[in-house]
DNA sequence: CCTCCTTTACAGACCGGCGGTATGTATAAA
DNA sequence: TTTATACATACCGCCGGTCTGTAAAGGAGG
């Protein structure tokens, strides 16, 4: 078979396999070899829509970014929010998000995939944090906030959300998640940002429960 | 030449070897080929003392550890100190430890060498955490602090400090690094230990130009 | 509508280099 | 003299990536 009419397809159905197989075996021990056999194409197939492993893997990051970017994006849309608002709906999204929660079930431990999880640390840094900032200078603006290092508050807080959004970063009992959890919502307090409040709260147990009922 | 007499000069030989590439080529920029070649000796060498390329960076990277350890510990060993001063003590060990300084001059930045950036986040969680968690709470016995969470605390000020101490990974400019440091002392005071005093933090400024000044 | 030609979307053989192994050999120790 | 150790070296399968081949899609001209 040669000429598909449509190539956007085959691009995307690459992108899947690919997407499947890092997250489930690893980025080094997925071959690119098994990839195309799990697909079904020929290596020719990839190279000719791809021209490196590498490319391949930042595409599928950036497109994991772009499809939850934009469902953050969308919460926003409602005026007349202040901006601690704005922030908890983030947080909310973040931890109801379907997407989300399936890729942090699937992942793989981050000590057995250093490359997908530096790299997502740095889209972290390099898009959602500014992202943050803005929504603190805008807290900052209505009144709502009162933080004198936006940015780097801003940095701190993705950081350390992302690790404990990741039970298999750091822990694995849901007590010691929970102690963290409170944790976090004292430093965030702390940094004059009471994120998390009674509400919040439940979402962040409910998460976990939702996160860890299915181990790989 | 065959069957050296001091087989562990050997070893300690290719850890030196392996050690200095994998920090300025990156982990698997590196090939047993090249390390070998650096060497002197022969692929069997390699495999005779070690069984594969990742036990030998855990090998190397043990060893950076625990000469480290060994440096901190001994500051320590003084005795009549509160946990806050133990811990300032800490602190400036690390900042001024000519060894530690080297090691973040060369190594690469994260993003380009994860395997070895991902590794040693987890010994500190697994290994540094629990000696600061400790220290603390020696401080919160002695009066020195009053900390709620002492090994949540440690954690992510270990994971705070630890990305501030390099400025390869998030930022570059000596004002960015400036602010971090301001922010990262109101947030040890804000969380109960103020562990950066005037004198800290001039050793802060100096840590910054005495890395950066031979950037490669 | 048919033909011709270019371009695109793959298929598949092939390549150098990689991590790792198997086997050989010289020497120190017993 | 024997055995165990400390290497050297030839070799292997697989990996990421390239090259070349090929068939179909799409446009241009009649």
């Amino acid at each position: 078979m040669s000429r598909n009419k449509y190539p956007e397809e085959t691009v995307q159905k690459i992108l899947d396999t690919a997407h499947d197989l890092f997250l489930k075996q690893g980025y080094e021990q997925t071959s690119m070899q098994s990839i195309v056999e799990a697909l079904g194409l020929s290596k020719g197939a990839i190279y000719h829509h791809f021209k490196s492993k590498e490319e391949l893997l930042i595409r599928v990051l950036e497109r994991d970014y772009e499809q939850h970017q934009r469902t953050l994006e969308e919460t926003l849309h409602e005026p007349g929010l202040t901006g601690l608002q704005k922030i908890r709906r983030l947080v909310y999204a973040s931890l109801t998000s379907p997407s989300q929660r399936e890729q942090v079930r699937i992942a793989l431990p981050v000590y057995q995939n250093p490359q997908i999880a530096v790299r997502e640390i740095y889209q972290l840094i390099e898009y959602s944090t500014p992202h943050l900032c803005r929504l603190i200078e805008e807290g900052n603006a209505d009144g709502s906030l009162s933080v004198q290092y936006p940015y780097e508050t801003a940095e701190t807080l993705q950081l350390l959300f992302t690790l404990i959004l990741h039970p298999q970063f750091i822990s694995f009992t849901r007590g010691e998640w929970l102690r963290r959890v409170l944790f976090f919502r004292e430093l965030c307090a702390k940094l004059g940002i009471p994120v998390i409040d009674d509400k919040l709260l439940a979402v962040f147990e409910e998460y976990f429960d939702a996160i860890s009922c299915k181990p790989n």
